[in-house]
DNA sequence: CTTGTCTTACGAAATTAGTCGTATATTCGG
DNA sequence: CCGAATATACGACTAATTTCGTAAGACAAG
C-alpha cells in the first residue's frame, strides 16, 4: 500500500513542500524563517499549516524531541508531474505541446543554452521511439 | 481598457472558459450542457459560475436579450502563459526547462511525431538567438 | 525555584469556492 | 389567453483553506 494516491497540495501547502524538498528535514521554525522572507505570516499558521500537512500524509514528522522535525512525503517528481497532468487537462485541452510552447515562449523565465541542448538531448530520444 | 492584470480563475472558471474559448460565444445552456457530459452538476450552478464570472470581468456578455450570449474576456494565450508562470514559479524553482522536461515525459500525455516537430522548430529558433 | 522564551495543541473566525432551491419574469404553443 | 417550459436573480448552506489567539508544557538562565 501505498502512500497517497491522490494528492492536491494547496497554494500555501505548496509553498511549504518546496522548502522541504530544498531543505530535507526542517523544524516548523525553519520553514516558517524561510517563508517570513516573502510573505507576511504568523509562527502558528505556519506550525497548524504543517500539522494538517501531517495528518493528510503529505509530510512525516518525528516528534520524538520536543522540537518536531518535518519532511516530505510526497516525491517531488510525482507531484510535479501530477500537477502538470492536471494542467494540461484542464488549461491546454489535453495537449503538452501546447504547454510546451507556451512555456519555451515565456519571456520571464528563459531558459538558457545549456538548458535548451537539455530539451534538444530528451527531443531526440522521444523521436527515436 | 485594459483587461484585468491579475486573472486566476479557479477550477470551475477554468472548465467554463475552456467552453467559451472553444465556442467563441455561448448561452448559458450551451456552456452547461457541454459540462454536464463530464461533470454532475445543477443547471442554476453553471449559471451562478457565470454571473460571477462576468463580475468579475472574466467573461463579457450580452444580456440585451432575454437568453443572455456570454464570450471569454480573457486572451486564452495570455491566461495559459500566465497561470504558467505561478506553476513554474511555485513547482519547479522559476525553471521552465524543468518543467518542460516533466512535461515532455508525461506518459498518459504522449506527444505525437508531428508535434514534436513542431517542438523542435520552437527549439530551433530559440537556439538561434 | 522563578521567570521568560520557545514549543506544540487546539479552537474558532474569516474567506473563498461550489452547490442548489426558490422566486420571478419571459416566451411560446395551442 | 393560459399553462408549460425556460431564463435570470439571489440568498443560503456546506466544505475547504487560511488565519491567528490563547493555553499549556518544557527548558534554560539567573
Amino acid at each position: 500500500m501505498s502512500a497517497p494516491k491522490l494528492i492536491k497540495p494547496t497554494e500555501s501547502e505548496l509553498e511549504i513542500l518546496q522548502i522541504l524538498w530544498n531543505k530535507g528535514t526542517a523544524t516548523v521554525r525553519d520553514v516558517h524563517e524561510e517563508l517570513a522572507q516573502t510573505k507576511d505570516v504568523g509562527y502558528t499558521t505556519t506550525l497548524k499549516l504543517m500539522q494538517i500537512m501531517n495528518e493528510k500524509g503529505i509530510v512525516k514528522r518525528d516528534d520524538s524531541m520536543r522540537t518536531h522535525v518535518y519532511q516530505a512525503a510526497v516525491n517531488k517528481e510525482k507531484t510535479q508531474k501530477h500537477l502538470l497532468g492536471k494542467m494540461i487537462d484542464s488549461l491546454f485541452g489535453g495537449s503538452p505541446t501546447q504547454l510546451v510552447i507556451q512555456a519555451l515562449g515565456d519571456e520571464s523565465h528563459k531558459a538558457s543554452p545549456e538548458e535548451l541542448e537539455k530539451i534538444q538531448a530528451l527531443l531526440d530520444s522521444l523521436k527515436k521511439q
